[in-house]
DNA sequence: CAGATTTTTTCGTATTTCCAGAAAGGTGTC
DNA sequence: GACACCTTTCTGGAAATACGAAAAAATCTG
């Protein structure tokens, strides 16, 4: 049908931006006379002239000038369309799924997914946001690629790359009556009192899930529940400081001292993903750009 | 350096979406060996398949739907490169610089402006506001390209297009004692009080305008200021419904019927360009526009 | 103003890319 | 199994594109 117009295209836009055939040959890594057949490809396809010839320096045309954008424009979706193809012959992922354990500090793996998705528009993402009991299997039957996660030791089949630690503690609105009490809390404090707990769906089987210390819990899919029933004093849950940033800062909820470090336990946070399947390249720089969030976070 | 991409993606783009080889052959009015040939390349070029071969239907493969929008953007900023570069073979201007008297009809106008730029993204538009007074200057001096504006009779080196007639009558604000009187205006009357005109700028001549009835004359060069003026009953000014159809609206100013038909002149607008340098086809087809638009509002 | 210099175009040619048609291989249908 | 339909492969030729050399044009220099 029509000819090679990305490459004239490109050969246009070099001579406009230096102003000069040879030049642009140099940075194209073309001769000068394919350089000139290019351009007068373009002209002729196109019916006018494009360059006013000078012999120090040609410039556009009026009509030239008109067209400059849509030129650069066609390259620029070129290029980014055989950089697009290059990262995934590379073997990137078209899809990264991640599961999150409601405890991990969302602020930084968000600022950490904004830079990502800056460089890698075209990524379909998915966010789960999990407890840690049937992580695995979600791991396993490979539904997700990695998971973001406290672990105390990670099961056979699984490696993966620690970054900080982080401490749970026990957190209440500032009027509930376990932030009354005025001493450091023991284990029966927290049975005697509700604990709200994050399962992320109702078939969950309660006796075989970790941290649950009371007797009486309500659970919730969703962290914004759990985030409105602490906040209204209805329970207490484990977290970090990091969940309830905001709320700590303006005296609605507070983190409560444990009588025993038992009760307050300091775990690694950590991705984690199956040993035969490992993240691809964009997975790793994921988990790459959330180690530098996650310290740079420590840091201020 | 690479091969001919757009042509390629087209194949690939047209085979997806057809789901088959050879009806994309025919609908490209190309040779099926000729497709097959172009996905080759790419999929060479990518280093991995972008179709699933089907002996019924060919499909995406997962890395070849990641491309997929990136190669439909390529083609379709090729296509508007080479759309743009034929229309602007076909004579059209790269810019339209239009002047409007003031008295023109706004709304329309911008109803037409808003379809015209759907159409055409990259044409530059430069609107000026202007009396009659100095538009064949401006015309003549090459420095707009057609005027919108109303005329007994064109200058002999002018030719144009006539739409249809409005009346302007004296305006004021309700509480204008013109608007007091309770009666048709007479000559007298208008002399009488202030008139708010508009004129470009403060070296016009002031004898030789038009439409100046009044001995006390306030000027001004922006609609806006005029419109103020008028509505704080500073003064009157000649006017058509259009311009003040929201104030008209809400009962704050109101256009005065005259004794005389010669007070509220009826004229006829128009287009109006240099006889000799006729507007290329964009200029016709915003004159079209406007027309369609002034019918519609007549209409309405 | 002649000659040196730089830049672009033109020209000839070699190479690559592209297309159409024929042949071949597959798959599903009757 | 014959038939219809589709895709790939093969092949020859046509078109496009690259390069270097030489010519042409403009500029700079002394």
């Amino acid at each position: 049908m029509q000819p090679n117009l990305v490459d004239h295209l490109a050969a246009f836009i070099a001579v406009t931006e230096t102003g000069s055939f040879s030049v642009a040959a140099r940075t194209l890594n073309r001769a000068v006379s394919s350089i000139s057949y290019s351009l007068a490809q373009l002209e002729t396809q196109c019916g006018f002239p494009l360059l006013k010839r000078g012999t120090r320096r040609s410039e556009l045309t009026e009509r030239g000038r008109a067209l400059f954008g849509e030129a650069k424009a066609v390259v620029e979706r070129a290029r980014r369309f055989t950089s697009h193809a290059a990262s995934l012959e590379q073997g990137a992922e078209t899809r990264i799924r991640i599961a999150v354990d409601v405890v991990f500090p969302h602020a930084a793996l968000h600022r950490a997914l904004k830079t990502f998705i800056s460089q890698h528009e075209r990524v379909e993402l998915q966010i789960f946001n999990s407890s840690l009991n049937n992580l695995w299997d979600e791991l396993r039957a490979g539904r997700i690629d990695f998971a973001l996660t406290l672990v105390a030791a990670l099961p056979l089949d699984m490696e993966g790359q620690s970054f900080r630690q982080i401490v749970l503690r026990p957190t209440t609105a500032v009027d509930h009556p376990l932030a009354l009490l005025g001493r450091p809390l023991t284990l029966a404090d927290m049975q005697r009192e509700r604990q709200i707990y994050f399962v992320e769906s109702p078939s969950i089987d309660m006796e075989r899930v970790g941290r649950v210390f009371s007797l009486d819990v309500w659970t919730a899919n969703d962290l914004e529940h759990i985030r409105r029933l602490i906040c209204n004093g209805v329970g207490w849950c484990f977290a970090s400081e990091d969940f309830f940033a905001e709320e700590l800062q303006n005296g609605i909820v507070r983190l409560l001292p444990c009588s025993d470090a038992q009760l307050q336990p300091s775990r690694t946070i950590s991705a984690a993903w199956l040993a035969d399947r490992r993240p691809g390249p964009l997975g790793r720089e994921l988990v790459r750009l959330i180690a530098d969030a996650l310290d740079t976070a420590a840091g201020s």
